[in-house]
DNA sequence: GTCTATAAATCGATAGAC
DNA sequence: GTCTATCGATTTATAGAC
């Protein structure tokens, strides 16, 4: 009964495909790295990937899924100890410049949206990923915006979406031209707290 | 000596390639579209593609020069009978509604840039488009604002990467979801707007 | 559930005829 | 300069052994 053992192994299986794919994904890119690289590099074979995962695209989505949370997480950690404003948009700036500036997340996310866009199915995964990603952004500006006692000058939603969009194209820019600074998106941030007033 | 005909049947032969390739990769991805398939539907065989490319990257560069004219033409056609300051952000809308909002664009560049962005010399190249791309929707800002007598609340090159990259990151996402509008890039030109002063 | 072996298909690039 | 034919290398995905 304590032994779960064919669930677990088949569990830690996958989790180790998905990490492997993620560092090789995020290094040599999505459609330059083959299943095979993957499985050996792994410590498994390409038969445990085909066990775990029906296609190519169902291991990318699990590998953005871990990307998805990993960012989240550590923007909600990067500002959660601020205290003032001008702490959180410290605390935004030196995130943004430690992951927008780190090229390779958006590239990956960016590279196997568009290479897969006709995909069929694939579009809607990718959706449903976005307006997830989307809500908790504009959940994470609102609780801000809350604690700071200020009203935002556009919906929390709005902002959410330009400050993802920037992202990307600031990233996706980065990709290929890493002195693109990331302080667009800085600036970004200050002309919405600038708009801001305070709320009744 | 009136017939060139030598290198005149080459740069006809060159330019339908780059045509069929642009109207190719824009509907089917740089990725998914083969150099065969290019070849025959513009009325060659491959043979004719690698005697004008030597290799699929630089048709694809080439077909990405076209796209940037394009652009930069329809955007200065769509700004230029405007007059007062929000007919120019009625049309600059307009443009935005009719080129963000067609998907295909920006996948194209940017399924081309992250795919490709290991290819040794490709980054360079794409960097330098960039920076060019950049210049020009700088130097069309600066002058809308001479026009207006506006000074800009940010330099008019921080503005143009700021349009740009929101632009490319909403074209990215709508390429898998359509439904997300494009208004933010207005809201983002209306903000600048809102914060410009009168020159002196 | 994982491994080995291989199928099946594709595609970029090259060689040589015309 | 273009075409035909083909190479050579890769890769996704499957079939069957263990």
């Amino acid at each position: 009964m304590g032994r779960v053992t064919r669930k677990e192994s088949h569990a830690q299986t996958r989790e180790r495909l998905v990490e492997t794919a993620h560092r090789l994904f995020l290094s040599d890119g999505y459609n330059a790295t083959s299943l095979d690289k993957v499985a050996a590099e792994a410590g498994f074979s390409k038969g445990a990937v085909y066990s775990n995962f029906a296609t190519k695209h169902e291991l990318g989505l699990a590998v953005l899924d871990v990307l998805h949370l990993e960012r989240a997480m550590s923007l909600a950690a990067a500002v959660r100890d601020a205290e003032t404003a001008e702490e959180r948009i410290e605390a935004f700036a030196r995130w943004a410049e430690d992951n927008i500036g780190d090229v390779g997340w958006t590239a990956l996310e960016v590279e196997f949206a568009t290479s897969n866009r006709h995909v069929k199915g694939i579009d809607q995964a990718l959706a449903g990923r976005r307006r997830e990603l989307t809500a908790a952004v504009a959940d994470l500006i609102e609780q801000q915006a809350t604690d700071l006692g200020l009203t935002l000058p556009l919906p929390a939603e709005d902002a959410a979406v330009q400050l993802l969009s920037l992202g990307i194209g600031l990233g996706v820019q980065r990709a290929f031209d890493p002195e693109l600074p990331v302080t667009s998106l800085v600036d970004l941030l200050r002309s919405l707290l600038d708009r801001s007033r305070p709320a009744e």
